[in-house]
DNA sequence: AGCACGCCGACT
DNA sequence: GTCGGCGTGCTC
């Protein structure tokens, strides 16, 4: 396979010879050769003789590209991009009985074909190309680079997110003739839209808008999203969408056809198997398809000449990759459409702060409907607080106050009812008992929690919370922890109705749609089936579950199920009604009785500012062995505007026995990444102000880079070892 | 992470 | 002398 074979003749005696040779040109060559010295000379590409490879490997310190000569007969087939196969390690050169020993086998792609190489030594030789496609394009490999430095993590590693596993059979095949650039789509249901059409026009002109849109509830959003994309694809550029799930790919998907017919857009979800799924992905780096629809690794799809890309419902957590460096794809999106200089869309029924913070700093545009479009769209919500639940007789008698049962029964003489529970597994949160008001640490305004019985301490820093606490807003000075029995109350509320059909949809076995016939429809948040002619009313009753979850999200989180699940419940003017129960005074539930997403997060936005919380401040989790993260984050040269939280000890997981999934109330799902289960490990939280991200990624980066050389197996001591192990995590998901 | 080199003490 | 322990450093 590679020009060293020629020699494999050669007398034994050479080899330590060859060695002392190769030892003494490293030693004095210090300036960039002419030409690449291979150790033996053999014959090389005539022009640009060397390759630059970045190696499949995701060790930090090695995050970097390495020279590599090209034989003669790889000259052809060695082009940028490609994937190739070399030797790599300590003794690549070595030479015994006339046998190469040492340096195994990896993958890796060219990056770069160059005249010469700038490092010193003789370079060893490709020892195969894989496939002579070229996977790897100057476009992606700056982005992957993008990715990388924004999240402290390695090219390599971005690289597997990025570029899908080779699949013969499907490379063998080509790709179909691309198609003219449609005609510009009319405005459609975007004329609800305040700038809808005005939006669609400058995508069709060949302008890159930015937008944050808050699409109004029913079932148009997906039409809408294959609109813009169709609008982009008019002005002879591509588009591409990512969607939380494979049922909005679907969606989106079927819209797409509907609208542009087969054969201008790919579908890629992890649905399809992989064989399809590099075929259709082969189809978009080839320039045949120049729109994508997909899930979350679509975020990385080589579209040609990108004009738009777009994400729906960026709230959703499953648009964040658990794989390192765990890249976000509305974050993604975000460093596409300024590198690309593309137009962005971040749609939902809902509104993150980050995307209102997009609209704050300027970066992007609002696009919302007017306010009379809202008030017919949407369904009329109305609450069940504290107060009615314990003035309700029927409440304490059948745990579910009249208000619910009204809206259940009214609901079902004229269609399917849905009825929102929430999922196992959560952790309470402590709050004020009066007003709700999360407890937080006086220090750095971090959750408090109740390690033992009371003994209150805060989960940022550590910092033990001395005296009687009292409520910040209130006053109050007790505290709770309550999460409600909804699940129970929806079995309950189906044998009280014996003469309507209940259906569920949940976690292992999800409905897509139901018809419109009268019916329960009992389901967890996520997993609502959408309703032939939208639902008639709907019950809410994932309120206090999920504003009791330890997480800076909570209330964000709520109000995005709740509008997820609302959205689906016929428009007002036709009588749909959403019951929520949870007390009408907080927040999420105010932005849900008015409608209000926007105005919700935009004072959480300002609220975060002022508590230098993310997304606002930048932060970063450090997570490593017990006494390694301090020496860790003392060694690193972080940013002179880094506040450093902690470190605090994190809770020893503890092996699940018996049965899968028995993990119980508070076990979150274990990600790649996650410290080892059963072993002491602790945390600190790193937040720097706006502008300093980027400095703050590159110093972690380098730290682990340091640390990550040294000693990995446990040297004096065992400190080495243990700060080898650190781990960084930038916008850690669950930072309380 | 591997893997090889090199400098130290014990041995047919 | 030389065999092999492990500490150290590099990988084009």
């Amino acid at each position: 396979m590679s020009s060293d074979d020629k020699q494999s003749g050669e007398p034994a005696g050479g080899g330590p010879e060859q060695l002392a040779l190769i030892r003494e040109s490293v030693r004095k060559a210090k300036v960039p050769r002419a030409k690449p010295k291979t150790w033996r000379g053999a014959a090389l590409a005539g022009e640009l003789p060397v390759a630059r490879v970045v190696v499949n490997k995701g060790v930090l310190h090695l995050d970097q590209f390495f020279d590599y000569a090209v034989p003669e007969e790889l000259d052809e087939a060695a082009q940028p991009g490609v994937r190739v196969r070399v030797r790599f390690g300590a003794g690549a050169h070595r030479v015994r009985g006339g046998r190469r020993e040492g340096g195994r086998l990896i993958d890796g792609f060219v990056v770069e074909r160059r005249a010469e190489s700038d490092y010193a030594g003789p370079l060893a030789a490709l020892a195969g190309v894989v496939s002579p496609e070229p996977v790897l394009g100057a476009g992606l490999l700056g982005l992957a680079r993008a990715v990388a430095d924004r999240y402290a993590g390695s090219l390599a590693d971005v690289l597997q997110l990025a570029v899908p596993p080779r699949n013969a059979r499907a490379e063998a095949k080509p790709s179909p003739e691309p198609l003219p650039p449609p005609d510009a789509p009319d405005a459609g249901t975007w004329e609800r839209y305040v700038n809808g059409s005005a939006f669609l026009g400058a995508l069709a002109g060949g302008g890159a808008p930015r937008a944050v849109w808050t699409a109004l509830p029913g079932p148009h959003w997906a039409a809408e999203l294959a609109r813009a994309v169709a609008a982009t694809l008019a002005s002879g550029r591509g588009a591409l969408v990512v969607v939380p799930d494979g049922r909005s790919a679907a969606r989106v998907d079927a819209a797409l056809t509907a609208l542009l017919g087969e054969g201008r857009h790919a579908l890629l979800t992890a649905e399809a198997g992989p064989e399809k799924r590099y075929r259709e992905w082969l189809a978009v780096r080839r320039g045949s398809v120049r729109a994508v629809v997909g899930t979350r690794a679509a975020m990385f799809a080589p579209v040609r000449d990108l004009g738009l890309v777009a994400i729906w419902d960026d709230g959703d957590s499953s648009h964040s990759e658990p794989h390192a460096p765990q890249p976000h794809a509305r974050e993604v999106l975000v460093l596409r459409a300024a590198h690309d200089k593309c137009a962005f869309l971040a749609g939902g029924t809902g509104c993150t702060v980050e995307a209102a913070q997009l609209v704050a700093t300027g970066w992007a545009l609002p696009l919302v409907a007017a306010r009379d479009q809202v008030r017919t769209a949407a369904p009329l919500v109305r609450t069940i607080g504290d107060g009615e639940l314990a003035r309700d007789e029927a409440a304490r008698a059948a745990r579910l106050p009249s208000l619910a049962w009204q809206a259940v029964r009214e609901g079902l003489k004229s269609g399917p009812v849905l009825v929102q529970v929430p999922r196992r597994g959560y952790v309470p949160r402590l709050s004020c008992e009066r007003c709700r008001t999360p407890a937080r640490c006086r220090r750095c305004a971090g959750p408090l929690e109740a390690p033992r019985e009371g003994e209150l301490r805060c989960g940022w820093c550590g910092g033990e919370e001395t005296g009687r606490w009292h409520c910040q807003e209130c006053g109050g000075f007790r505290l709770r922890a309550r999460i409600v029995g909804a699940r129970r109350t929806a079995e309950e509320l189906g044998r009280a109705f014996p003469a309507v059909p209940v259906r569920t949809s949940g976690r292992d076995h999800v409905l897509d749609s139901v018809p419109g016939r009268p019916a329960l429809v009992v389901s967890t948040p996520g997993a609502e089936p959408v309703a032939e002619g939208g639902y008639a009313a709907a019950l809410l009753l994932d309120g206090w579950a999920m504003l009791g979850r330890p997480d800076l999200r909570a209330g964000e989180e709520a109000l995005r199920r709740w509008l997820h699940a609302a959205s689906l419940v016929r428009g007002q003017s036709e009588g749909g009604t959403v019951v929520v129960v949870a007390e009408p005074t907080l927040r999420p539930v105010q932005a849900l009785v008015r409608w209000d997403p926007v105005g919700h997060a935009r004072r959480e936005l300002s609220e975060r500012a002022e508590l230098g919380f993310p997304p606002v401040s930048r932060m970063a989790a450090v997570l490593g062995p017990l006494d390694a993260v301090g020496p860790f984050l003392a060694e690193a040269e972080l940013p002179a505007d880094a506040e450093v939280l902690g470190p605090v000890p994190l809770p020893v997981e503890t092996p699940v026995r018996g049965a899968a999934g028995a993990g119980g109330a508070g076990a979150r799902a274990r990600r790649p990444g996650d410290p080892p289960v059963g072993e002491r490990w602790e945390r600190a939280l790193v937040r720097v102000p706006p502008g300093s991200g980027a400095a703050l990624a590159a110093a972690l980066k380098s730290a682990r880079a340091v640390r990550g050389a040294a000693g990995a197996r446990g040297g004096a001591g065992g400190a080495g070892g243990a700060l080898a192990q650190v781990r960084i995590r930038i916008d850690p998901a669950d930072i309380g």
